[in-house]
RNA sequence: UGACCCAUGGUGUAACGGUAGCACUCCGGUUUUUGGUAUCGUCAGUCAAGGUUCGAAUCCUUGUGGGUCAACCA
């Protein structure tokens, strides 16, 4: 058995070279921390797929933990989603935990903390503190109560603690360096005064500890070899590292703090703020509006799971700042349901064309196959008839040889059919085409073996049978912004690029009757358009469907270019 | 005018001192009862200048460009 070498990326040779050099490989663990304050987007799933992924690689351990440190933003909404998402995406965690279940340890290494004279409680504003701080480019000065005793230290965290002070009046800060060049190492706050209620411990504490304070520590206690996270977290290192030393049993195993650049993708936004602004704001349906980057956007688009983590893991992990095409994205979507996804016939725009040779009351079965690409997809039965709708722009009265389309005295193939030739057309007052009159070549019957039917016609256009159509409702999705970074913008808002575009609904599509019995998260291709699924919205009465993503159209582009 | 990180085709990512490769995008050909798919092909890259070396995308120096850091957010 050769296996094709597959390079490595950055964080794997670090953890091959800690296998190497003496770290057993049943120490291994990892662990994913999102906080629950909003939804899970794809830029997470970049975080997702690498370390449940690195789980997979190495057979490891990874636990899921909520970093649930501030309670005015987290609410257990955001939990359910984040594990609803992540199962979607077909990763198992070993444990569920939360930052907050450590809250007793924590408070107990702080007052050790104390005890070794490496913190005291500050009795200052934060624009005080803040004033202390300096600037990246100047030092700052040590606090008034930076000398303060253990004893009056330990006396006023208790009371902290205890709710005898008000918010904002007092933190505890780790007692470092406020020279130090790393603004993080300046007198850091480890905890601060928080009235909320909690979404897990309710009211039992008053102070709530601090980001960098929970997360190593959190890393130690379930002993997670490496803490993978974002590039913005790199000057967090030396405190993560910091923290640990204060604390750590060299019995134990010490987590290894190691960053990557987090993953962008073009036309759209990445961050929980915007996203949550466009909720908001009312920009989108909710979260999960199939426009959203979020995983419940994608997956109600009509995204798949393994589509997504091909995706990711085609992208890749590196170091650098980035903005993947989303043209990547859609090319995996596309890749996996050209394979999976069921043919059906579906007009969004129709005219009506009326076949004059064919029999008045006469209906007939016809065989159309479902999945060229799939020979196990089987076959089903669309029925025809004298009038049926195609897609107005799959006519015009006259166009050049390049148009394969439908034209007056040209005949065209009707996809699984007959081929038919325009002869003459109806219009209204407006000059509108409201009838196209056609005759069939009744010989040509797809799939009956007949020279006629076996005629090169070089256009095929899809229909419907008026007659047997059902109605529904179709979503056409596009980019939610037009421009390629919306938020890179100095003097912009992202909201200015909003795409005035991108979301048109077509209330009355003519679907083929095959599709009534379609159930919500149902993926199909409408042939020649693209590939759509089945909203929730989507009721038997009225059923709803969401353009995933389109098909490639070379023929659009090549208008395109003719026009400009 | 500080510290730290980063720099490879349009985009993303490999090559770990020894022929710059892969994927997406773009463009073109062939096939096709989806102007889809498939398939073949074209265009296109090591930020710059020095240095080390038989040999540098890779190591060193300087410069340039980009990013991060001054929440009681994570």
């Amino acid at each position: 058995m050769s296996e094709e070498k597959k390079s490595l990326n950055f964080l794997e040779q670090i953890i091959e070279e800690d296998l190497a050099t003496g770290l057993a490989k049943n120490k291994l663990r990892f662990r994913f921390p999102p906080e629950p304050n909003g939804y899970l987007h794809i830029g997470h799933a970049a975080s997702i797929c690498l370390n449940f992924g690195l789980g997979e690689t190495y057979n490891a351990p990874v636990n899921l933990r909520f970093d649930d440190t501030n309670p005015a933003k987290e609410e257990q909404e955001y939990v359910d989603a984040i594990k609803k998402d992540i199962q979607w995406l077909g990763f198992k965690w070993d444990k569920e935990l939360y930052s907050s279940d450590y809250f007793q340890q924590l408070y107990d290494w702080a007052i050790l903390l104390i005890n070794k004279e490496k913190a005291y409680v500050d009795n200052q504003s934060s624009a005080q503190i803040a004033e202390q701080k300096g600037t990246p480019t100047e030092s700052g000065s040590n606090s008034p109560f930076r000398n303060q005793t253990i004893e009056e230290n330990l006396a006023l965290f208790e009371k902290m603690k205890n709710g005898d002070f008000e918010e904002g009046s007092h933190v505890l800060r780790a007692k470092i360096d406020m020279k130090s060049t790393n603004m993080l190492m300046r007198d850091p706050i480890i905890y601060r005064v928080l009235k909320e209620s909690h979404h897990r411990t309710g009211n039992d504490w008053n102070i709530y500890p601090m980001y960098d304070w929970a997360h190593g520590e959190s890393d130690y206690i379930e002993q997670i070899s490496h803490s993978i996270c974002t590039l913005e977290f790199k000057h967090h290192r030396e405190l993560y590292d910091w923290f640990l030393d204060q604390i750590y049993d060299p019995k134990n195993l010490r987590p290894k703090q190691r960053e990557f650049a987090r993953r962008n993708l073009s036309y759209t936004v990445m961050s929980k703020r915007k996203l949550l602004q466009l909720v908001e704001e009312n920009m989108v349906s909710g979260w999960d509006d199939p426009r959203m980057p979020t995983i419940s956007g994608l997956r109600r688009r009509g995204y798949t799971a393994k589509s997504i983590r091909n995706f990711s893991e085609t992208a890749g992990i590196s170091k650098r700042d980035n903005v993947v095409d989303i043209a990547l994205l859609e090319f995996h979507i596309k890749n996996e349901l050209n394979k999976t996804a069921p043919r059906v016939m579906a007009v969004l725009n129709p005219v009506k064309v009326i076949i004059t040779n064919y029999p008045e009351r006469k209906e007939e079965i016809l065989i159309a196959e479902n999945n060229p690409e799939d020979e196990n997809a089987g076959s089903r039965e669309v029925s025809f008839s004298r009038e049926i709708y195609i897609e107005k722009e799959d006519f015009r009265e006259q166009a050049n040889k390049k148009f394969f389309r439908l034209k007056l005295d040209k005949e065209v193939r009707l996809k699984n059919a007959y081929i038919i030739k325009a002869n003459s057309v109806v219009k209204d007052n407006n000059g509108e085409i409201t009838e196209i009159h056609c005759t069939y070549d009744e010989d040509s019957k797809s799939g009956s073996g007949s020279e006629a039917s076996k005629r090169k016609v070089k256009g095929t256009i899809h229909w419907v049978s008026i007659k047997h159509a059902i109605q529904a409702e179709v979503r056409l999705y596009d980019r939610l912004f037009t421009d390629e970074a919306p938020d890179s913008h100095k003097d912009k808002d992202f909201k200015e690029f909003i795409n005035p575009d991108s979301l048109k609904i077509i209330k009355k599509a003519f679907i083929e009757p095959s599709l009534k019995s379609s159930k919500i998260g149902d993926t199909m291709q409408f042939q020649r358009i693209g590939y759509f699924n089945v909203d929730t919205d989507s009721t038997s009465e009225n059923l709803v469907f969401n353009r995933t993503v389109p098909l490639r159209d070379s023929w659009a582009k090549k208008e395109q270019k003719n026009h400009n």
